[in-house]
DNA sequence: CGATAACGTGCATACGTATGAACAAGGAGG
DNA sequence: CCTCCTTGTTCATACGTATGCACGTTATCG
């Protein structure tokens, strides 16, 4: 079995509570004490159990990370922050990869193994935050954000919209869709609806055979391309709902011969690393994922700690349009 | 506080006890009683404790699944199919993504919060997987084994070399440069040494300047090719560590202007689904990723339950040569 | 009808850690 | 020389669940 903190105590000669307070700092223990503590729990390879830690300070120092799919390249950049800036704070992070934010998830996520969530993949119509909110689980929104109110930590999505439409227009494109994320969250939400208002105050048409919805997957790119270009007029500029999607289109571009950006302009969200690659030179809305992820630690690890206790916080992070190859004006400008 | 054992016990007029056995399905509970119980708990939103329940079963439930970088895309489709096969067995995957095995991580590991381990993304000179054993904590290789014997999962990484090589050879190559794996892998280290061995054996000739070794990255291959064409005579063929050392490489090629498959050839390993897209098209050898984690998480499981408790087992999968669009035969053929 | 078995439930306790309170030992001050 | 404080340690117990064992009840059989 295994080494326990009355082992240490035996070898140590003094009390289980001793070792306690010895390991974990209590300036009342005397420093030889210390020093015969922590030499006995090295000879031992002693290491605290969590489970008996958590139950008696009833706190885990644990913070779930829920995501939908870590295949789909935006959320591994999302993680790695997470876990270094929990780190940093003293929690250690578990993440959660529910396809879909099952029956069930409420209840694996209240079982007190860990004190707090950051949901990263929050719909506008799941149950879950609510039922977090009702079960006390402290919990923030990252990069989507839900009904529920929350601390959050977003993009200005409807800014990026705006942005890329603005410069849709000033490209001359007048034949302009859309491949927009899902309905029910708000990233896709707000992105479609900043790119429509800004292309509405320009007095220019988004017509429905140029639009199209769709998971934030590659296979929603890949799949929707062709179906957009059988439009007529077919669309010369496509607002991709996020990067993946984006990246979709520019593989599907390249097995259908349309040249990109000559024949078609794509722009996506996200800026991850892999629009940068040579093989896409993605035009897109570049935000700081880092510091969203950095941030929305700070939030939870504030909220599980009683640091903060007022209402509800929401941090909006700005955007900005960057230009590399997918984008050019219109061959029929 | 939460919702424990007791207070459903007192609304549903039963003993503590009771609930645990009512709720776990104990066959010695009346049905009324388990109907009671039930009622009791589902109106209190009780969810049972793990931590109490871990202390109690001195068992977690819990495997853990250690990698290295999640921003890699090879390791999200290894950790798919492991969180399902877990979950089927009844265990919960936990994810420990450490930068480095770095030192601490053998303590972290065996607080007692997971029950076995499995080990995605371990060197051959790394001091953890013995330090595992010596804290007795059950563990299997994943993908890339360690020199302390434990159950493994792996490719025949040395047939997947041969493959290679004898397709090089067979189209007319004879300027062949590879850029492997890191030494300290046993990944790298196979598909090199079957690689050279192939080679080798057709009379054919690796020439140091036409081979590199790096990181199983995609920056390994961008900035690996540049170097690699700039030797006399320039290799017209090479074989790839992994794909996505082998998508760095055709980014790098689109950016240099080097064209694929007419004059050079790019083989990859490991067949992740990105390598069948239309930007990259990549011929490379496949394996069963999905059959490899499940085989995994099977072992792994069974370690920790006990039900297996022989020798180590080491499970080899056969790899296949995947002709695609970047191998042809050579100019000079 | 009494002995016995089968069944259902409660009692006591274990698991490993943390912590308030009690306590012992020693030193300072009156 | 007694009191009071300081310092370092131990005692007792809590945390929430699971489980061996004892116990009570009812059905079963001789």
């Amino acid at each position: 079995m295994g080494i326990t903190s009355r082992d240490v105590a035996r070898l140590a000669g003094v009390s289980q509570p001793t070792v306690s307070r010895a390991l974990r700092g209590d300036p009342r223990v005397s420093d030889e004490t210390v020093r015969r503590v922590r030499q006995a729990a090295e000879a031992l390879n002693y290491v605290p159990s969590e489970a008996g830690r958590s139950l008696s300070t009833r706190s885990s120092h644990r913070i779930g990370v829920l995501v939908s799919d870590l295949t789909n390249p935006f959320y591994p950049h999302l993680v790695g922050p997470l876990h270094d800036e929990l780190e940093a704070h003293g929690y250690r992070m578990m993440l959660f990869t529910e396809r879909s934010e099952a029956m069930g998830a409420a209840e694996r996520l209240t079982d007190h193994s860990i004190d707090g969530l950051v949901l990263a993949t929050s719909t506008l119509d799941s149950a879950l935050p609510a039922e977090l909110q009702r079960r006390e689980l402290p919990f923030v929104y990252l990069n989507r954000e839900g009904t529920t109110p929350a601390d959050a930590v977003v993009v200005d999505n409807r800014l990026g919209g705006e942005q890329v439409a603005n410069q849709l227009v000033a490209s001359g494109h007048r034949h302009i869709g859309g491949i927009f994320g899902p309905d029910n969250t708000s990233t896709g939400r707000d992105r479609e609806l900043g790119f429509r208002q800004a292309l509405a105050d320009a007095g220019i048409a988004l017509r429905p055979a140029h639009t199209k919805h769709g998971p934030f997957e590659f296979e929603t790119g890949r799949t929707a391309l062709p179906e957009l270009l059988a439009a007529d007029p077919a669309p010369t500029a496509l607002f991709c709902g996020n990067d993946v999607v984006a990246i979709g289109v520019l593989d599907a571009a390249r097995r259908l011969g349309v040249q990109v950006p000559a024949e078609l302009t794509v722009i996506g969200f996200d800026d991850i690393p892999m629009a940068a690659w040579t093989s896409f030179e993605l035009s897109t809305v570049r935000h700081d994922l880092h510091e969203m992820a950095r941030t929305a630690a700070r939030l939870v690890v504030e909220r599980v700690s009683g640091t903060y206790t007022g209402e509800p916080r929401r941090i909006v992070l700005s955007p900005r349009f960057i230009e590399r190859q997918t984008h050019a004006t219109p061959l029929d400008g």
